[in-house]
DNA sequence: TTCTCGGGTGTAATATTATAACGTCGCAGT
DNA sequence: ACTGCGACGTTATAATATTACACCCGAGAA
Protein backbone atom coordinates (compact mmCIF):
# COMPACT_ATOMS: atom_id res chain seq x y z
CA UNK A 1 0.00 0.00 0.00
CA UNK A 2 3.29 2.50 0.12
CA UNK A 3 6.04 1.20 -1.10
CA UNK A 4 7.45 3.87 -3.62
CA UNK A 5 10.64 5.82 -3.38
CA UNK A 6 8.38 8.97 -4.51
CA UNK A 7 4.66 8.25 -3.36
CA UNK A 8 1.90 9.34 -5.68
CA UNK A 9 0.55 10.78 -2.52
CA UNK A 10 3.67 13.14 -2.25
CA UNK A 11 3.57 14.26 -6.19
CA UNK A 12 0.07 14.57 -5.39
CA UNK A 13 0.84 16.99 -2.56
CA UNK A 14 3.67 18.79 -4.31
CA UNK A 15 1.29 19.44 -7.29
CA UNK A 16 -1.20 20.54 -4.61
CA UNK A 17 1.05 23.57 -2.95
CA UNK A 18 2.29 24.12 -5.74
CA UNK A 19 -0.92 25.15 -6.84
CA UNK A 20 -1.66 26.91 -3.39
CA UNK A 21 1.17 28.73 -3.32
CA UNK A 22 1.57 26.53 -0.08
CA UNK A 23 5.47 24.95 1.07
CA UNK A 24 5.61 21.72 1.61
CA UNK A 25 8.16 21.86 3.88
CA UNK A 26 10.77 18.67 5.25
CA UNK A 27 8.59 18.42 8.04
CA UNK A 28 5.33 18.73 6.73
CA UNK A 29 6.37 16.32 3.79
CA UNK A 30 7.74 13.72 6.51
CA UNK A 31 4.64 13.70 8.36
CA UNK A 32 2.83 12.89 5.66
CA UNK A 33 4.81 10.26 4.64
CA UNK A 34 4.49 8.27 7.55
CA UNK A 35 0.69 9.07 7.43
CA UNK A 36 0.55 7.68 4.56
CA UNK A 37 3.45 4.69 5.11
CA UNK A 38 1.35 3.48 8.48
CA UNK A 39 -0.90 0.14 8.01
CA UNK A 40 -3.52 2.43 9.73
CA UNK A 41 -4.79 5.17 11.89
CA UNK A 42 -1.68 6.99 13.57
CA UNK A 43 -1.48 9.06 16.64
CA UNK A 44 -0.02 12.15 16.75
CA UNK A 45 2.72 11.10 19.81
CA UNK A 46 3.92 8.30 17.43
CA UNK A 47 4.42 10.07 15.06
CA UNK A 48 6.51 11.91 17.51
CA UNK A 49 8.41 8.82 18.65
CA UNK A 50 9.11 8.55 15.07
CA UNK A 51 10.65 11.66 13.79
CA UNK A 52 13.37 12.29 16.69
CA UNK A 53 15.18 9.82 16.34
CA UNK A 54 18.02 11.86 17.77
CA UNK A 55 16.92 14.17 20.65
CA UNK A 56 16.46 17.64 21.78
CA UNK A 57 13.80 17.84 17.99
CA UNK A 58 10.16 17.13 17.23
CA UNK A 59 8.07 18.29 19.93
CA UNK A 60 4.13 18.11 20.12
CA UNK A 61 3.66 21.59 18.24
CA UNK A 62 5.76 20.33 15.49
CA UNK A 63 3.70 17.34 14.72
CA UNK A 64 0.22 18.92 15.16
CA UNK A 65 1.21 21.96 13.04
CA UNK A 66 2.13 19.82 10.10
CA UNK A 67 -1.11 17.78 10.60
CA UNK A 68 -3.10 20.86 10.64
CA UNK A 69 -1.33 22.21 7.43
CA UNK A 70 -1.70 18.74 5.31
CA UNK A 71 -5.65 18.68 7.53
CA UNK A 72 -6.02 22.07 6.23
CA UNK A 73 -5.02 20.82 2.22
CA UNK A 74 -7.46 17.52 2.70
CA UNK A 75 -3.91 15.42 2.15
CA UNK A 76 -4.77 13.55 5.43
CA UNK A 77 -7.68 13.18 7.59
CA UNK A 78 -8.49 12.89 11.10
CA UNK A 79 -10.75 9.84 12.42
CA UNK A 80 -12.27 11.97 15.17
CA UNK A 81 -13.39 8.69 17.08
CA UNK A 82 -9.89 7.55 17.67
CA UNK A 83 -8.01 10.97 17.68
CA UNK A 84 -6.19 9.58 14.50
CA UNK A 85 -4.90 10.35 11.48
CA UNK A 86 -5.10 8.72 8.32
CA UNK A 87 -3.60 9.52 4.41
CA UNK A 88 -6.29 10.91 2.72
CA UNK A 89 -6.12 8.10 -0.34
CA UNK A 90 -6.77 10.35 -2.99
CA UNK A 91 -4.35 12.14 -5.23
CA UNK A 92 -6.86 15.26 -5.00
CA UNK A 93 -7.18 17.37 -2.51
CA UNK A 94 -10.75 16.39 -1.04
CA UNK A 95 -13.29 17.91 1.34
CA UNK A 96 -14.78 15.74 4.48
CA UNK A 97 -14.47 11.67 3.56
CA UNK A 98 -16.76 9.27 4.43
CA UNK A 99 -14.05 6.62 6.52
CA UNK A 100 -15.22 2.82 6.81
CA UNK A 101 -12.32 1.68 9.29
CA UNK A 102 -12.08 -2.05 10.27
CA UNK A 103 -11.54 -2.91 14.40
CA UNK A 104 -9.73 -6.11 12.87
CA UNK A 105 -6.87 -5.33 10.82
CA UNK A 106 -7.49 -0.84 11.57
CA UNK A 107 -7.41 -0.52 7.69
CA UNK A 108 -9.38 2.09 6.60
CA UNK A 109 -11.35 2.73 3.49
CA UNK A 110 -12.68 6.07 2.06
CA UNK A 111 -15.53 6.99 0.10
CA UNK A 112 -16.64 10.29 -1.40
CA UNK A 113 -19.74 11.73 -2.30
CA UNK A 114 -22.69 13.35 -0.24
CA UNK A 115 -23.07 10.44 2.11
CA UNK A 116 -25.24 12.89 3.95
CA UNK A 117 -28.45 12.50 5.96
CA UNK A 118 -32.15 11.22 5.08
CA UNK A 119 -33.70 14.16 7.07
CA UNK A 120 -31.77 17.93 7.67
CA UNK A 121 -33.24 19.24 10.37
CA UNK A 122 -35.37 22.57 9.26
CA UNK A 123 -32.93 25.51 7.91
CA UNK A 124 -30.02 23.50 9.22
CA UNK A 125 -27.17 24.40 6.98
CA UNK A 126 -23.88 21.84 6.71
CA UNK A 127 -20.74 23.13 6.60
CA UNK A 128 -18.66 20.03 7.50
CA UNK A 129 -19.24 16.61 8.49
CA UNK A 130 -17.68 13.74 10.29
CA UNK A 131 -18.64 10.32 8.90
CA UNK A 132 -16.88 7.18 10.43
CA UNK A 133 -17.83 3.83 10.27
CA UNK A 134 -16.36 0.82 12.43
CA UNK A 135 -16.82 -2.27 11.71
CA UNK A 136 -15.31 -5.19 9.93
CA UNK A 137 -13.53 -5.18 6.36
CA UNK A 138 -14.27 -7.86 3.87
CA UNK A 139 -11.08 -8.50 4.42
CA UNK A 140 -11.27 -9.79 7.50
CA UNK A 141 -14.83 -11.42 7.51
CA UNK A 142 -13.48 -15.05 7.50
CA UNK B 1 -35.12 22.17 27.08
CA UNK B 2 -35.11 20.97 30.84
CA UNK B 3 -36.96 22.28 33.72
CA UNK B 4 -39.12 19.98 35.04
CA UNK B 5 -38.67 18.37 38.69
CA UNK B 6 -38.71 15.45 37.16
CA UNK B 7 -37.67 15.21 33.50
CA UNK B 8 -38.92 12.69 30.75
CA UNK B 9 -35.35 11.77 30.49
CA UNK B 10 -35.21 11.27 34.09
CA UNK B 11 -38.16 8.60 33.71
CA UNK B 12 -37.03 7.10 30.74
CA UNK B 13 -33.96 6.43 32.08
CA UNK B 14 -35.60 4.88 35.56
CA UNK B 15 -37.44 2.70 33.37
CA UNK B 16 -35.04 1.17 30.88
CA UNK B 17 -32.79 0.45 33.78
CA UNK B 18 -35.46 -1.24 35.62
CA UNK B 19 -36.10 -3.53 31.97
CA UNK B 20 -32.58 -4.37 31.85
CA UNK B 21 -31.58 -4.73 35.60
CA UNK B 22 -29.43 -1.62 35.54
CA UNK B 23 -29.20 0.53 38.64
CA UNK B 24 -29.52 4.49 37.89
CA UNK B 25 -27.62 5.45 41.24
CA UNK B 26 -27.45 8.95 42.44
CA UNK B 27 -23.80 9.71 41.02
CA UNK B 28 -25.69 8.31 37.35
CA UNK B 29 -28.94 10.18 37.36
CA UNK B 30 -26.90 13.39 38.58
CA UNK B 31 -24.73 13.28 35.66
CA UNK B 32 -27.51 12.52 33.66
CA UNK B 33 -29.67 15.11 34.82
CA UNK B 34 -26.52 17.90 33.87
CA UNK B 35 -26.05 16.76 30.59
CA UNK B 36 -29.46 16.79 29.87
CA UNK B 37 -30.10 20.30 31.62
CA UNK B 38 -26.62 21.73 29.54
CA UNK B 39 -27.46 23.93 26.59
CA UNK B 40 -25.51 21.92 24.12
CA UNK B 41 -22.78 19.68 24.70
CA UNK B 42 -20.74 19.04 27.66
CA UNK B 43 -17.08 18.23 28.84
CA UNK B 44 -16.49 15.82 31.13
CA UNK B 45 -14.49 18.21 33.22
CA UNK B 46 -17.16 20.22 33.18
CA UNK B 47 -19.82 18.08 34.68
CA UNK B 48 -16.73 17.43 36.76
CA UNK B 49 -16.80 20.68 38.19
CA UNK B 50 -20.29 21.05 38.46
CA UNK B 51 -20.27 17.74 40.96
CA UNK B 52 -17.88 18.83 43.31
CA UNK B 53 -19.04 21.35 45.74
CA UNK B 54 -17.11 20.16 48.14
CA UNK B 55 -13.61 19.45 47.97
CA UNK B 56 -12.12 15.64 48.38
CA UNK B 57 -15.27 13.78 45.74
CA UNK B 58 -15.67 13.85 42.39
CA UNK B 59 -12.56 12.49 40.52
CA UNK B 60 -12.22 12.19 36.79
CA UNK B 61 -12.84 8.15 36.87
CA UNK B 62 -16.45 9.14 38.23
CA UNK B 63 -17.70 11.07 35.82
CA UNK B 64 -16.38 8.81 32.92
CA UNK B 65 -17.70 5.19 34.63
CA UNK B 66 -21.18 7.96 34.57
CA UNK B 67 -20.71 8.42 30.94
CA UNK B 68 -19.72 5.51 30.11
CA UNK B 69 -23.16 3.54 31.59
CA UNK B 70 -25.14 5.97 29.81
CA UNK B 71 -23.57 6.00 26.46
CA UNK B 72 -23.96 2.12 27.06
CA UNK B 73 -27.45 2.59 27.97
CA UNK B 74 -27.79 5.27 24.45
CA UNK B 75 -28.97 7.94 26.96
CA UNK B 76 -26.00 9.83 26.25
CA UNK B 77 -24.34 10.17 22.95
CA UNK B 78 -20.58 11.21 22.56
CA UNK B 79 -19.81 14.19 20.10
CA UNK B 80 -16.53 12.64 19.32
CA UNK B 81 -15.13 16.13 16.80
CA UNK B 82 -15.36 17.90 20.22
CA UNK B 83 -14.78 15.44 23.14
CA UNK B 84 -17.58 16.42 24.66
CA UNK B 85 -21.63 14.75 25.58
CA UNK B 86 -24.94 15.33 24.85
CA UNK B 87 -28.06 14.38 26.38
CA UNK B 88 -30.48 11.68 24.23
CA UNK B 89 -33.30 13.56 23.25
CA UNK B 90 -35.05 10.27 22.76
CA UNK B 91 -37.35 8.71 24.96
CA UNK B 92 -36.18 5.31 24.13
CA UNK B 93 -32.39 3.77 24.03
CA UNK B 94 -31.34 4.50 20.90
CA UNK B 95 -28.34 2.68 18.78
CA UNK B 96 -25.83 5.46 16.84
CA UNK B 97 -27.32 8.97 16.00
CA UNK B 98 -26.80 11.40 13.60
CA UNK B 99 -25.89 14.62 15.22
CA UNK B 100 -26.44 18.25 14.32
CA UNK B 101 -24.44 20.66 16.25
CA UNK B 102 -24.77 24.44 15.90
CA UNK B 103 -21.15 26.15 15.69
CA UNK B 104 -23.35 29.39 16.49
CA UNK B 105 -25.12 28.67 19.47
CA UNK B 106 -24.17 24.93 20.33
CA UNK B 107 -27.36 23.55 20.20
CA UNK B 108 -27.96 20.06 19.06
CA UNK B 109 -30.39 18.26 17.10
CA UNK B 110 -30.28 14.41 16.28
CA UNK B 111 -31.91 12.58 14.18
CA UNK B 112 -32.38 8.76 13.58
CA UNK B 113 -32.70 6.14 11.27
CA UNK B 114 -30.29 4.73 8.48
CA UNK B 115 -28.55 8.00 7.49
CA UNK B 116 -25.72 5.65 6.15
CA UNK B 117 -23.38 5.44 3.01
CA UNK B 118 -24.23 6.00 -0.69
CA UNK B 119 -21.80 3.46 -1.23
CA UNK B 120 -20.18 0.77 1.27
CA UNK B 121 -16.75 -1.36 0.67
CA UNK B 122 -17.09 -4.30 -0.94
CA UNK B 123 -18.12 -6.46 1.93
CA UNK B 124 -17.51 -4.38 4.79
CA UNK B 125 -20.23 -4.97 7.52
CA UNK B 126 -20.71 -1.89 9.68
CA UNK B 127 -21.20 -2.27 13.40
CA UNK B 128 -21.38 1.07 14.69
CA UNK B 129 -20.77 4.44 12.71
CA UNK B 130 -20.70 8.05 14.07
CA UNK B 131 -22.26 10.73 12.04
CA UNK B 132 -21.68 14.39 13.19
CA UNK B 133 -22.64 18.05 11.32
CA UNK B 134 -21.68 20.97 11.87
CA UNK B 135 -22.94 24.30 10.63
CA UNK B 136 -25.77 26.59 11.14
CA UNK B 137 -29.37 25.79 12.67
CA UNK B 138 -32.51 27.37 11.30
CA UNK B 139 -32.59 30.20 14.57
CA UNK B 140 -29.25 30.58 13.72
CA UNK B 141 -29.18 32.12 10.29
CA UNK B 142 -30.32 35.93 10.39
C1' DT C 1 -25.78 -14.74 61.72
C1' DT C 2 -21.65 -14.83 59.26
C1' DC C 3 -19.24 -15.33 54.95
C1' DT C 4 -18.19 -14.17 50.60
C1' DC C 5 -18.68 -12.26 46.23
C1' DG C 6 -19.54 -8.63 43.01
C1' DG C 7 -20.76 -4.05 41.58
C1' DG C 8 -20.26 0.66 42.46
C1' DT C 9 -17.53 4.05 44.27
C1' DG C 10 -13.24 6.75 46.33
C1' DT C 11 -8.64 7.97 45.53
C1' DA C 12 -4.00 8.64 43.77
C1' DA C 13 -1.32 8.48 40.17
C1' DT C 14 -0.36 8.71 35.51
C1' DA C 15 -1.14 8.36 30.49
C1' DT C 16 -2.61 10.53 26.37
C1' DT C 17 -3.88 14.27 23.44
C1' DA C 18 -3.44 19.10 22.39
C1' DT C 19 -2.43 24.10 22.77
C1' DA C 20 -0.36 28.59 24.39
C1' DA C 21 3.20 31.65 24.42
C1' DC C 22 7.28 33.35 22.98
C1' DG C 23 11.76 33.35 20.67
C1' DT C 24 14.69 32.54 16.52
C1' DC C 25 15.85 32.02 11.82
C1' DG C 26 15.79 32.85 6.99
C1' DC C 27 13.94 34.75 3.11
C1' DA C 28 11.20 37.99 -0.01
C1' DG C 29 10.35 42.54 -0.94
C1' DT C 30 11.62 47.10 -0.07
C1' DA D 1 20.48 47.08 5.47
C1' DC D 2 15.50 46.93 7.20
C1' DT D 3 11.16 44.96 7.71
C1' DG D 4 7.69 41.66 7.90
C1' DC D 5 6.16 37.18 7.71
C1' DG D 6 5.92 32.33 7.80
C1' DA D 7 7.94 28.15 9.59
C1' DC D 8 10.04 26.18 13.18
C1' DG D 9 12.21 25.39 18.13
C1' DT D 10 11.31 25.25 22.89
C1' DT D 11 9.12 25.34 27.29
C1' DA D 12 5.38 24.92 29.70
C1' DT D 13 0.85 23.72 30.58
C1' DA D 14 -3.94 22.62 29.51
C1' DA D 15 -7.42 19.29 28.57
C1' DT D 16 -8.97 14.66 28.15
C1' DA D 17 -8.90 9.97 29.77
C1' DT D 18 -7.33 5.64 32.03
C1' DT D 19 -5.03 2.37 35.36
C1' DA D 20 -4.71 0.39 39.59
C1' DC D 21 -6.03 -0.53 43.90
C1' DA D 22 -8.73 0.02 48.20
C1' DC D 23 -13.17 0.27 50.40
C1' DC D 24 -18.02 -0.29 51.21
C1' DC D 25 -22.32 -2.32 50.98
C1' DG D 26 -25.94 -5.37 49.85
C1' DA D 27 -27.51 -10.04 47.97
C1' DG D 28 -27.34 -14.59 48.43
C1' DA D 29 -25.04 -18.92 50.28
C1' DA D 30 -23.43 -21.45 54.23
Amino acid sequence: MSRETTSPALQAAEKLCDERGERLTPIRRRVLELVHEADGPVKAYDLLETLKPGPGSAKPPTVYRALEFLLGLGLVHKVEALNAYVGCSHSHSCGGAELFICSDCGSVQECHGAPVSTQTPDGFIIERSVVEHFGHCGNCRT
